[in-house]
DNA sequence: GATCCGCACAACCTCCGGTTGTTCACTAAG
DNA sequence: CTTAGTGAACAACCGGAGGTTGTGCGGATC
């Protein structure tokens, strides 16, 4: 299926015949007339009964209508999702299912007709490059430059601390505590799978270890969430940690826990970094939707690392 | 933009690389590689960081994947709507915005994973040959054929009555009164432009016209509903009959009232059309979700033609 | 440094999709 | 009934988009 085609059949539907749609698209009537019957050869449907004053859409041609008119409007946001002018708000996340998501939802849902596009960089560095050269417009992350502070022509502001907690299965010594401590998890094997080195996810965690005396295996590459919570659900001596504000696909039957941490509880600290010079009216946007709907951070009891950006 | 570039770049993507992508779709490595460069020359980006190893997305490449797979899945669900086996479910209204679609969209919410595509047919007699024919699936209407009876390969259920209410602009007359009754209305003129002679809504005011003594005007034609409250809300001597379930753009500040009509109440009887030996499965269960949010109908004190299908 | 791998470039060819010119069906006016 | 007008389809032609095969080139690996 072509999509000029399909412009050229929204166009003859508008104007109600060949020849003002093909002058609206500056082609000839015959141009028209072939395109039309090269999309009904495709379809395998007529589109148009061709009266003597024009063409109107048979009842197959109604129906495709909306579903052309949409292809159409898909197409034109496609184009402009890569237009340097004006293109939509293109915001990098640390994980399509975590908390920045979560927020993001939120603001366009505040804002529906702001355009979004989200995306992950994964690393640290080519989310503060991007952010730099205006490729992105903003990242949600925890820190700038791993052992840096925050380049000068970038500003970041806290925008919610995500608690962690424990994900078990049914058979784990820990599934039915009401909470737990960090210093009671010193002796629990914990497995976080494809966490990449240098990574912002293994400087947290460094951290904590470092810290508390965990024992975190980063072992073995990340199949997903699912083959993640599937082993976790099977194997009594593994747990993970889990942001409390990840939207995980639940499986059913799988007895999992989420185990409440405290004493204190660690908390990812969230933060949006952006580019001072950086005019895209959806980024001011979103830094007013963010600091109305601001989520308590810093709350005493809790844990982060040092290295957090300010903000 | 090409469709098969957009189909490409996302196999690609999917792949890693050029020479995979080009074995999934069967050309050759060459073609895979014209058709990138074409895309990124079209979009005046580029897509992809060619790697030693492969290809992997740019940033400009990853914002952009995520339309170009929705641009797939619209075009492949545009195909399907005129694709003869299991196409959606194709259901007629008499007006897009009236009850017929409020029930649709409540069908839909109840079945979101159901395909459906609502289209305007206007005239019965199409309507009717087009269920008869298998090209449309059930059409929501009053009346099969006027003056006739339902042909017997059709069964028909009603499903809602809607109360018919009378739409004033602030200065007319009735403006104020919490409710009207249809012998009150006898000396004050009624709107209806557009109405077709013959159709479904000309044969219900007629018969109410002749019970009642109205007095309906169906001048001039059918600018939209836009026009249409706009014009009733400028002019005191006018008001026409709206459905109470339709859903208008209110416009803001025309002080537009709605006023019940009462004793009788009268109401537009809706009922589903279809053919008996029309097996789409979401058909079954449109009538099965009809039947189980089944709005009250046949109400005393309400008033209806004496044509109405039965069901 | 030799080899492999994967993408880009070049040359070539087919056919898609545009144009102009013409025909045909239907309507409306004289 | 004739005639003019309108709008779509058909025919012939032509340029270029997009496919193929063949080859070049740069980076990674050993």
């Amino acid at each position: 299926m072509d999509l000029e085609a399909v412009r050229t059949f929204a166009a003859v539907a508008e104007a109600g015949q060949f020849q003002k749609a093909a002058a609206d698209l500056s082609i000839t009537q015959q141009a028209v007339s072939k395109r039309i019957a090269a999309l009904e050869r495709d379809l395998g449907v007529r589109l148009f009964d061709r009266t003597p004053r024009g063409a109107e859409p048979t009842i197959d041609g109604r129906a495709f209508l909306p579903h052309a008119r949409e292809l159409l409007r898909v197409a034109e946001r496609a184009v402009a999702s890569v237009h340097a002018g004006r293109r939509p708000l293109r915001v990098d996340v640390i994980n399509l299912r975590g908390a920045a998501s979560g927020l993001l939802r939120g603001f366009h849902r505040a804002h529906p007709g702001t355009e979004l596009d989200v995306l992950t960089l994964l690393e640290i560095e080519a989310a503060v490059t991007a952010i730099r050269s205006g490729t992105i417009d903003a990242s949600f992350r925890a820190v700038a430059m791993p052992g840096r502070p925050l380049p000068e022509d970038l500003a970041s502001v806290r925008v919610v601390d995500e608690p962690l907690q424990l994900l078990t299965g049914p058979g784990h010594a820990l599934a039915d505590a009401r909470s737990v401590t960090l210093a009671e998890l010193a002796g629990h094997r914990i497995w976080m799978p494809g966490m990449l080195p240098g990574s912002e996810w293994a400087a947290y965690y460094d951290d904590l270890v470092a810290e508390f005396g965990l024992t975190i295996e980063a072992t073995g590459p990340n199949f997903g969430s699912e083959a993640l919570l599937d082993t976790v659900a099977d194997t009594p001596a593994l747990a993970t940690f889990m942001g409390a504000h990840t939207r995980l696909v639940w499986p059913a039957g799988h007895g999992l826990r989420l185990v409440p941490v405290a004493d204190p509880a660690p908390v990812y600290p969230h933060a949006l970094l952006w580019h001072r010079d950086n005019l895209h009216p959806a980024l001011a946007a979103l830094r007013t939707h963010l600091a109305a709907t601001g989520a308590v951070h810093d709350a005493p009891g809790t844990w982060r690392p040092r290295w957090v950006v300010p903000g």
